[in-house]
DNA sequence: CTGGGGACGGGGCCC
DNA sequence: CGGGCCCCGTCCCCA
């Protein structure tokens, strides 16, 4: 009896040792396999904040180009530098077309440019953000201080070239050429980098606002999906703003642990380990770089379809609060790249919709919100599909306003909904999404060949004909062929002499109205 | 050589 | 989705 005791009290003692040693072994491999996770998240970390830096200097060159764009301030001239960039589109099939090149399309650098303050303000905006991204790195980070700090001397070259209307740390060091310079570091890779960007998901929302072009995309079906204004699926733009945030709820300035620390899977055996490599404040981190995150963002998306109208403002609002540091110029006017422009015409959008109550539209935002930056086909331009809006309303949209005018200028006759960019009014809401992108810049149908990227599905299969060269439209009275009717249309007036377009001033007449309004303008210098 | 105009191609946009 | 119009740009011819 007495050895049988002895005996289990053996037994029981090597299965402890056994348990003990069993369970050590599984919390080291576990620990082990942390340590390479964390190490690999570190990297991934260190990579964002890269490619983050990359695309805020993208940011601030397009705000730059935006700014130097806009001093001419001619329609004329950058009417002409469009022509000249079509001319530059490489043919298909001998053909003489004004085909763009890949990727030119999307920044729209072609538009017209009101010079105002927005402009400038926007350039400010972008600087503003990359200091308070440095500072927000917090001195524990010598690397990402380094970093900040370069970044910090990239914002005095922009703001030493940026317009006058910016009184911000005025200098007088010619910093036109430097800036040039450190733009021109990361030009030739925009494409990349933006796209990198995207997957991982470290866009800004100053990059959201900023980069409104909108032919990015090329799937159709993302267009036709979450066009009455759904937000975007939460983690592409937004996830920047609560990784600021984050950084200032935790306010050690330690980004990867906060960043490693919320997903800490080691749990067992800590006590064993250096107490030191746990990082600190975990229950914070875990709120906010785990499962709260997405909810959070979630939220966020929730709230912009309950209030569309309001989705990028309130967004806006807490990347501002969170900032927590604030340059005295960041204000409400002035926050997060270009909103200045954007958020006003959307302000204007919004007091329309309080003077047209009845106003049966759809919510903006999604031509704002959902964007990837970044076509999978365009080139470096092509951040820019989607057009700064304000330079769209500058431009298409009063020439649209100009031939079809507001629905309250126009028949409202069953045109219940109107274009909430000018107010214009149509019959179906198919018809709105498609105007809207006069305004928006969207332009969801991609050629494959020349990846010219076209509003409407119709236009797409048009441009195509100038690849297979289908020209269904014969002249009757010659050989010619045409691809489109209209063409073929103006063509028989060579045959009639029909010469319908009268000159007011000199009675000359001509066969087609550009060139009657050719003539005018060089010969009576009228419009 | 230059400027004006014709002819034409093509994109934007509306119906 | 197709038709149609508008506009722009380019090439070419001619005075």
């Amino acid at each position: 009896m007495a050895n049988c005791m002895v005996f289990h009290t053996q037994m029981a003692s090597i299965m402890e040792v056994l348990a003990n040693a069993a369970v050590a072994e599984i919390c080291k491999l576990v620990d082990d396999d942390y340590a390479v996770f964390r190490l690999e998240i570190t990297q991934s970390q260190k990579e964002n904040r890269g490619l983050r830096r990359k695309l805020q200097l993208l940011e601030m060159k397009v705000a730059r180009e935006r700014v130097l764009a806009s001093r001419p301030s001619s329609v004329k001239i950058l009417d002409r530098h469009r022509g000249m960039a079509r001319g530059e589109g490489h043919l298909t099939g001998g053909y003489r077309s004004s085909v763009k090149p890949a990727g030119h399309n999307t920044w729209r650098d072609d538009q017209p440019i009101t010079v105002d303050e927005g402009s400038g303000t926007s350039t400010q905006n972008v600087i503003m953000l990359e200091s308070a991204d440095a500072e927000s790195a917090g001195p524990g980070v010598k690397q990402e201080r380094s970093e900040g700090e370069e970044d910090t001397q990239h914002s005095r070259d922009i703001q030493a070239g940026a317009p006058p209307v910016i009184t911000e740390e005025p200098t007088t060091v010619p910093a036109q050429p430097r800036t040039r310079r450190s733009i021109t570091e990361v030009s030739g890779t925009q494409n990349a980098v933006l796209k990198s960007e995207i997957d991982t998901k470290t866009l800004t929302v100053t990059h959201r606002l900023l980069h409104t072009g909108s032919d990015h995309r090329s799937d159709p079906e993302r267009l036709g999906r979450g066009r009455l204004g759904c937000p975007p699926a939460p983690g592409s733009d937004y996830l920047p703003v609560f990784h600021q945030r984050m950084v200032h709820c935790r306010g050690d300035g330690d980004d990867d642990a906060i960043d490693t620390g919320g997903d800490d899977p080691s749990c067992s055996y800590t006590t064993e380990m250096d107490p030191g490599n746990m990082p600190l404040g975990l229950e914070t981190q875990t709120d906010l770089s785990r499962g709260d995150w997405n909810q959070y963002s979630s939220s966020v998306y929730t709230e912009g379809c309950l209030d569309e109208k309001e989705e990028v403002i309130v967004v806006d609002e807490v990347a501002v609060k969170v900032e927590g540091v604030i340059p005295p110029t960041w204000n409400a006017d002035s926050s997060l790249g270009n909103r200045h422009s954007q958020g006003r015409d959307f302000l204007d959008y919004r007091e329309s919709l309080e003077t047209n109550p009845n106003v049966e539209t759809h919510s903006p935002s999604h031509a704002f919100s959902d964007r990837d930056p970044v076509s999978t086909s365009v080139g470096p331009s092509d951040s820019h599909a989607r057009v700064p809006f304000d330079q769209v309303l500058n431009s298409k949209d009063q020439r649209a306003k100009a031939r079809g005018g507001g629905a309250t200028s126009g028949n409202s006759k069953e045109k219940r909904f109107l274009c909430m960019f000018c107010n214009k009014g149509f019959s179906c809401s198919q018809n709105v999404e498609i105007h809207q992108r006069v305004h928006t810049g969207e332009k969801p149908y991609s050629c494959p060949q020349c990846h010219m990227r076209f509003a409407q599905s119709g236009s797409l299969k048009r441009h195509q004909r100038v690849h297979t060269g289908e020209k269904p439209y014969s002249c009757p009275q010659c050989e010619k062929r045409f691809s489109r009717q209209h063409l073929l249309k103006t063509h028989l007036k060579v045959h009639t002499g029909e010469r319908p377009y009268a000159c007011t001033h000199c009675g000359k007449r001509f066969s087609e109205r550009s060139s009657l309004r050719i003539h005018q303008q060089k010969n009576h210098s009228t419009l």
